[in-house]
RNA sequence: GCCGCGUUCGUCUAAGGGCUAGGACACCUCCCUUUCACGGAGGCGAUACGGGUUCGAAUCCCGUACGCGGUACCA
């Protein structure tokens, strides 16, 4: 027997991928590599109805965008294909006609008008939810209610069926799982799943089954949501290809917004992504915004959202995509849902900016900038630019505002902090200050410092009360580095233009 | 309703029977800095509730409350 690790994610192109999909992808990717196995990518697409065109290719995009690129998908192929399970849709029938032949699963003929007419008969305030369990199955139309020779003469006459699972009375189902240790279920408070659609398709719960049989899926990860499901899962295992063969399950928690779980509606409430990527509905036109444009880098969204129910049991918080493959263990998941905080997403965004190299922010900030038009044509000069405003920046976005100065002139300036003590003599000083600089392109900014200072002196006023007055002159506000570093940087006959310019509009 | 899962500072979490329940985000104070940040030092702040078991419980057991999920020919 192999002990080769697989495992898979299995997402289904109906739009967007939310932060609980893409942790869910993460956590399969991190055991997958920390175990030396494989990532498998598997699309689930057997409803053709909520398919979305351009869903699969954003999933694609965005796992490349996160490095999480699988092994074997619809895209690379691979040994277990296809892939995608519209185009395995012939495979799955035989398994439900052997369940049925073993007496483990029927065909039913109602009709979802004969379905919609039980469950509102039945609905009661004591049983909101009537289920097709044993005692419905038995007045309903299928092959166990009715005569052989009626269900017989129904399947000749090509009478539209699914096959639904015959959960057994009283039987006690346990999953072991990875998180969560024994969970049992009552196969009587579980109903007779459908297995088989009318069109052929299978439901997740055949196809889960027989394609991580087929797949070779050592260990699956799913959300939380799929836990009421799981005695029907492992009873197909059991009846198919026996519980032995069975993946290790794990369920991980959900990730919940504000007030509940996350919802597209919160990122638009609060103002925060919610999607990976940005992502448009080719249906409503509707844009639901993603961590990458919203000015993330890749690092920083895998770190923050592994953190996002689990942790390695220290104090560590900042961790690489390769950190986290070599500390990953899914015992150390948690059980319990966790809230989503965007400030704290943005924490680890800022911290990944602060860690980064230039060299590594270069490509994302050079797109920001050549998009505002911007001169980007001097790669060492952005570099600079990048290292000396990187620390003051939370999002990519914040290079804008931060670095824009050194390619445009201040349009206004925040002049309200120094303008109650300004003087003559302090116009006067920076005309002159203009002069000299203009005069001296290229000096080193520790001369242009002293030059300042001395002409502070020779002037008789503090440098303390020049410098802010320059600052804002150079960048139109309080912020940025040194001042003496963006005079150098801007060159001597920039700055002096600037001074000339600010003087100009103080007045 | 029924079934299942969960519950430590506002939020993310550590501590898997034993020191004053630790860290991070956010917030507040101070220091550094003649800008904005970075950085540094402090502060505020939690074991849902009630019973057991034990010398000793956030931790194990039972109950209650609350939250969440499922209950489709959706995944």
């Amino acid at each position: 027997m192999s002990s080769k690790v697989r495992v898979r994610f299995a997402p289904s192109p109906t739009g967007g991928l939310h932060l609980g999909g893409v942790r869910t992808v993460l956590y399969n990717y991190l055991f997958a590599r920390h175990h030396g196995g494989e990532f498998v990518l598997r699309i689930e697409d057997t409803d053709q109805s909520r398919y979305v065109p351009g869903a699969e290719e954003y999933i694609y995009e965005t796992l490349e965008w996160c490095g999480l690129v699988p092994d074997e998908s619809p895209l690379k192929g691979g040994p277990y294909g296809p892939y995608r399970q519209s185009e395995r849709k012939p495979m799955y029938r035989p398994y439900a006609e052997r369940l049925v032949a073993a007496g483990q699963a029927y065909y039913a003929f109602d009709t979802p008008e004969e379905l919609d007419a039980m469950r509102s008969e039945l609905r009661t305030d004591a049983n909101p939810n009537p289920q097709y369990d044993g005692q419905v199955r038995a007045r309903m139309r299928n092959s166990l209610s009715l005569p052989p020779d009626e269900v017989q003469r129904l399947l000749d006459a090509g009478t539209p069926h699914v096959v639904r699972i015959k959960m057994p009375p009283g039987e006690t189902v346990t999953l072991t799982d990875m998180i969560r240790g024994d969970v049992s279920f009552d196969t009587s408070t579980v109903d007779d799943k459908v297995l088989l659609k009318a069109d052929g398709m299978p439901t997740y719960h055949l196809a889960v089954v027989v394609d991580d049989h087929l797949m070779k899926i050592t260990h699956a990860f799913r959300g939380e949501e799929w836990l009421p499901s799981a005695p029907v899962h492992i009873l197909l295992w059991r009846y198919l290809f026996g519980e032995d063969a069975m993946p290790q399950w794990a369920h991980l928690p959900l990730i919940l917004g504000p007030s509940g779980k996350l919802s597209k509606r919160d990122g638009a409430r609060y103002g925060f992504p919610v999607f990976a990527a940005n992502w448009t509905d080719p249906k409503s036109n509707e844009l639901t915004e993603g961590f990458r444009e919203r000015g993330f880098l890749p690092e920083a969204f895998v770190n923050l959202l592994a953190l996002l129910g689990w942790n390695d049991g220290t104090d560590q918080e900042l961790f690489s995509l390769e950190e986290l493959v070599e500390r990953f263990s899914i015992q150390k998941v948690h059980k319990g849902g966790a809230q989503f905080n965007f400030e704290k997403a943005q924490w680890f965004n800022h911290e990944w900016i602060k860690r980064s190299s230039p060299a590594r922010l270069l490509p994302e900030v050079k797109a920001l900038f050549q998009s505002k038009g911007w001169d980007t044509k001097d790669d060492a000069f952005l570099e600079t630019v990048i290292g000396l405003v990187k620390e003051r920046c939370t999002l990519l976005a914040d290079f804008v505002p931060q670095a824009g100065f050194f390619f445009e002139q201040p349009s206004s300036y925040d002049s309200a902090s120094f303008i109650a003590k300004w003087t003559p003599e302090k116009a006067a000083f920076f005309e002159r200050l203009a002069d000299t600089f203009g005069q001296e392109p290229d000096v080193a900014d520790a001369d242009r410092e002293a030059a300042f200072k001395s002409a502070a002196e020779a002037a008789a006023i503090k440098p303390g009360e020049l410098q802010l007055p320059l600052r804002v002159m150079l960048v139109g506000g309080k912020f940025g580095p040194p001042v003496f570093t963006i005079a150098g940087l801007l060159g001597g006959a920039e700055t002096a233009a600037r001074i000339r310019k600010a003087l100009a509009a103080i007045g």
